[in-house]
DNA sequence: AGCACGCCGACT
DNA sequence: GTCGGCGTGCTC
């Protein structure tokens, strides 16, 4: 930092410099002071500052004398917004500039002691925000756990400096006042349950601007730390006469002589070392009421002291195992570690059952072993707790899981704990859903992305609409970390860049200890339908060999990738079907609830008992949903036990985790489900599984539909057949000799990419050509179309045929939002910055345009 | 994201 | 005349 003396004091003769900052005076003051201090000049600073908001750029705010040169980039402060809010910022910049066009305001307080998030972390920031043509406000929400939010709450009082003149206000008014000369501080939701309205401010602007009563914010951090009350000695055991006094105290007093006693056995007082015992385990194992403590704490024997303690579970550290990989295996880690050597990603593509667990163990071993950190990304679905225990089994409390389930409280401290730094606590693995890309690592050795296929890894609402998986390459660069995907069913654009190079290609082709694929068959349901065999959407094979299956004692998985009873209802004489009152989709009907449910925005309707439109009862169930083919099941294997795990199963904490169990341990014969079905989960008893319904991935209209009915498909088939024998698959479809089928039952991943990599360069899709979407959102359905055909035109000034659209989407209208989308193909040697420059242009355009300024207008980089 | 502000219809 | 409903735009 540069400092600033001032002239006179540097040229005087007869300044005797005595200490860098104090200068001795003779005579030139007058009265003569014994010692100056001089400090650096004080500049006022000004720190940019990141708010958790979508604004397009980072607000100034002016540093409070008192915290100049003490504040650091990446430190959260609390700054004020508007007349009456205060958020959490983030520092992002300092420097000495002051706003020319408004006048700054101050900084607040300073909320960390130390920054929170690192250079590394803000530069990762810097880059989603640009590349997915986001702002640093959304990252930041996405980023850090809800934790690091301030919760503020405003409460009302009473003016005291002001004479209380109720003569006129309104009822309203007259009302608070009341209220407030009972309680002196009202909340605002105090206020609204006496206003009985839903528009409280009004009413208390008009109060504030009377002076009669004051706002005030009461703030507070979200993350609260989980406390414990730990007992400790108050005496000095090891000093006889003091434990002689306190044991005579006790004398009649048996029940605290014995607590006392036990609380000496556990926290092992007379040895130097004196350790605490948590109050609830000592009351519990000394049997001893809360009572007896108290006496003993006022008789100054013990002392309880509350203290923070960690939320997250520890497990039990087992040895490390070592992990001892297949002949295939070794390879595949060797073909990794060389192509680590020249700092290139890995593409793992391995059969499922070929045991990439393993590899990426050994993996991560050797990143431990440089004591790097490990980031481990995985879909939502497949973060089981199978492959949780399974990486805590090698590598203990080093992991750390980061996923859904956690609330904003463990979140917080998971991160903490990973930006904890040195010591032996802290956590070395970070196994997580995509959001674990932002965690504050500060030595990332190495980052794994499996199941890299998966279209859950971007993010599509709300901004940044980051895509995990390409991002972590980001991430890894920035760290110098090495990173390898993972898929037995690699996505065609991680597929081509491992053929043209970019990535080292590794393949793993046989599974693990020589089990076998399983056996895939398709049923051909046209067939069995003319034929008249099909029993309640089961074809004669699929009944025959869950028939057989059950028999042998092994257990059956069905997958059904949609949920409910029936995905639609229609009347057999006018063909009316029921939809959405707030989006344009049929309702969904979900027999266990007897409700007609929308997929989208959630709308509960009754099952109606007559056509809307002509009053006819003939409804019919049409479609098939996993409720559906449960109660199927249920009815033709009266004998099995049944279970549907879907969404609608899973919601409850740990229900997820208990069906897996309950198959796990064989307490289910059949499971009925969706893709939660598909990912994570490995049973060694299964020896068939059933897709119910092929046509439906197959028809679904995406350019990506085929590529992912082949993943979906062929990683359902890997739950068949673990051990020792070969599972049996059967797919059932309408039109069983569609190509695609006939690369999953031969397994022919090449196949299918090459076919899917030539129809994407047939009709300019990735990876041939890069695109944007533009999703344009409105209430109005006519000003959505306008707005988007007014965009288009401008986007096509420039980009010409590169511009589609604008097109309704499939589902055109989402909870009253009218939608209309813009798609952009872009060759990959375009600048694409330039190009969302330009992008972004067109849309500040259309948004100055005053008819169009209500539309929402989201970009959509890279879209799935 | 809030929240103020302004315009407009409804109602004491 | 108020009240309060809703659309629009700003916040350093």
């Amino acid at each position: 930092m540069k400092r600033h003396y001032p002239q006179v004091f540097k040229k005087h003769p007869k300044l005797q410099i005595t200490h860098p900052f104090l200068f001795k005076l003779d005579t030139f003051l007058n009265p003569q002071p014994k010692y100056i201090v001089l400090l650096p000049l004080m500049t006022t600073q000004f720190a940019d500052v990141i708010l958790p908001l979508s604004l397009p750029k980072n607000y100034t705010y002016r540093v409070p004398r008192h915290l100049t040169n003490a504040l650091t980039v990446g430190q959260r402060v609390l700054v004020p917004l508007g007349k009456r809010r205060f958020y959490a910022g983030l520092v992002y910049k300092i420097h000495e500039n002051a706003p020319e066009n408004y006048t700054a305001k101050y900084i607040e307080a300073v909320l960390d002691e130390y920054p929170i998030i690192t250079n590394k972390q803000l530069k990762f920031w810097e880059w989603i925000a640009s590349y997915y043509m986001s702002n640093l406000g959304e990252v930041y929400t996405a980023a850090l756990p809800s934790g690091f939010r301030l919760d503020s709450e405003t409460k009302v009082v009473l003016n005291p400096s002001s004479p209380l003149d109720t003569a006129k206000c309104t009822d309203h008014e007259i009302l608070i006042i009341d209220a407030l000369e009972m309680r002196e501080v009202l909340s605002l939701q105090d206020v609204s349950d006496i206003l009985d309205i839903k528009t409280v401010f009004p009413v208390l602007n008009r109060l504030v601007q009377k002076g009669l009563i004051l706002t005030k914010e009461e703030l507070s951090e979200r993350y609260k730390p989980k406390t414990c009350d730990v007992v400790y000695a108050a005496i000095d055991f090891n000093n006889e006469a003091l434990v002689k006094n306190a044991f005579e105290k006790l004398q009649r007093a048996h029940k605290q002589e014995e607590l006392l006693m036990h609380f000496l056995k556990e926290s092992s007082a007379f040895d130097s070392t004196i350790k605490g015992v948590v109050k609830s385990e000592l009351l519990q194992g000394a049997n001893a009421s809360l009572a007896s403590l108290k006496s003993l704490v006022d008789k100054g024997i013990l002392r309880i002291e509350t203290e923070a303690v960690s939320r997250l579970k520890t497990v039990e550290e087992k040895a490390n195992q070592g992990v001892s990989l297949s002949e295939d295996q070794d390879a595949a880690y060797q073909a990794i570690s060389t192509s680590f050597e020249h700092k290139k990603p890995a593409l793992l593509h391995g059969v499922t059952g070929s045991g990439k667990t393993e590899v990426y163990i050994k993996l991560i071993e050797d990143s431990l072993k440089q004591g790097k950190q490990v980031l481990y990304l995985l879909p939502e679905i497949a973060l089981t707790s199978q492959i949780i225990h399974r990486l805590q089994r090698y590598f203990g409390n080093q992991v750390a899981v980061f996923h859904s389930r956690f609330n904003q409280n463990e979140r917080v401290e998971v991160w903490q704990r990973l930006a904890g730094g040195k010591d032996d606590s802290t956590f070395k693995i970070i196994l997580g859903a995509r959001s674990a890309l932002f965690m504050p690592f500060t030595n990332l050795g190495l980052v794994i992305v499996d199941e890299e296929h998966e279209s859950t890894f971007k993010q599509f609402d709300p901004a940044p609409r980051y895509q995990a998986r390409d991002a972590s390459i980001v991430l890894a660069k920035m760290h110098n970390a090495n990173i390898v995907l993972g898929s037995a069913t690699p996505s065609i654009e991680s597929y081509q860049n491992a053929l043209q190079n970019k990535y080292t290609l590794v393949e793993l082709t046989k599974r693990f200890s020589g089990v076998q694929l399983p056996e895939i068959r398709i049923a051909n349901m046209a067939e069995a339908q003319k034929k008249e065999a099909i029993r309640e959407n089961l074809s004669p094979q699929l009944f025959q060999a869950i028939e057989e299956t059950l028999a042998k004692g092994e257990q059956v998985i069905l997958f059904q990738n949609r949920r409910g009873f029936s995905p639609f209802v229609q009347c057999n004489t006018c063909g009316w079907t029921p939809e959405c009152n707030h989006c344009d989709i049929t309702l969904t009907y979900h027999k266990y609830k007897h409700l007609l449910i929308c997929h989208y925005c959630g709308y509960k309707a009754d099952m109606p008992k007559q056509c809307s439109a002509c009053g006819s009862s003939d409804l019919e169930l049409k479609g098939i949903g996993t409720e559906m083919v449960e109660e199927s099941l249920s009815l033709l294997f009266p004998d099995a036990t049944v279970a549907r795990m879907d969404l609608d199963t899973t919601s409850g904490k740990n229900a997820h985790e208990n069906l897996i169990e309950r198959f796990e341990n064989k307490q289910v014969n059949i499971l009925v489900g969706t893709q939660m079905v598909t990912k994570g989960l490995d049973f060694d008893n299964v020896g068939l599984v059933g897709v119910i319904s092929a046509d439906q991935l197959l028809q679904f209209p995406h350019f990506r539909a085929h590529e992912r009915a082949y993943q979906l498909i062929s990683q359902v088939a890997g739950r068949a057949g673990r051990q020792a024998k070969r599972g049996l698959v059967i797919v059932q479809a309408y039109k069983p000799d569609h190509h695609i089928l006939k690369m999953v039952q031969h397994n022919d991943y090449l196949a299918m990419f090459k076919q899917q990599l030539e129809e994407r360069s047939t009709f300019d899709y990735p990876p041939h050509k890069r695109m944007i979407m533009v999703q344009l959102k409105d209430k109005d359905a006519l000003k959505c179309a306008k707005g988007a055909y007014f965009l288009s035109e401008l986007l096509r000034k420039k980009l010409g045929y590169r511009v589609l659209g604008p097109e309704k989407p499939v589902v055109g209208r989402i909870n009253n939002y009218y939608i209309q989308q813009i798609l952009i193909k872009l060759e990959p040697k375009l600048d694409l910055h330039k190009v969302k420059e330009f992008i972004d242009l067109c849309i500040i355009d259309t948004k100055s345009n005053s008819s169009f300024r209500s539309i929402r207008i989201n970009p959509d980089v890279d879209p799935q």
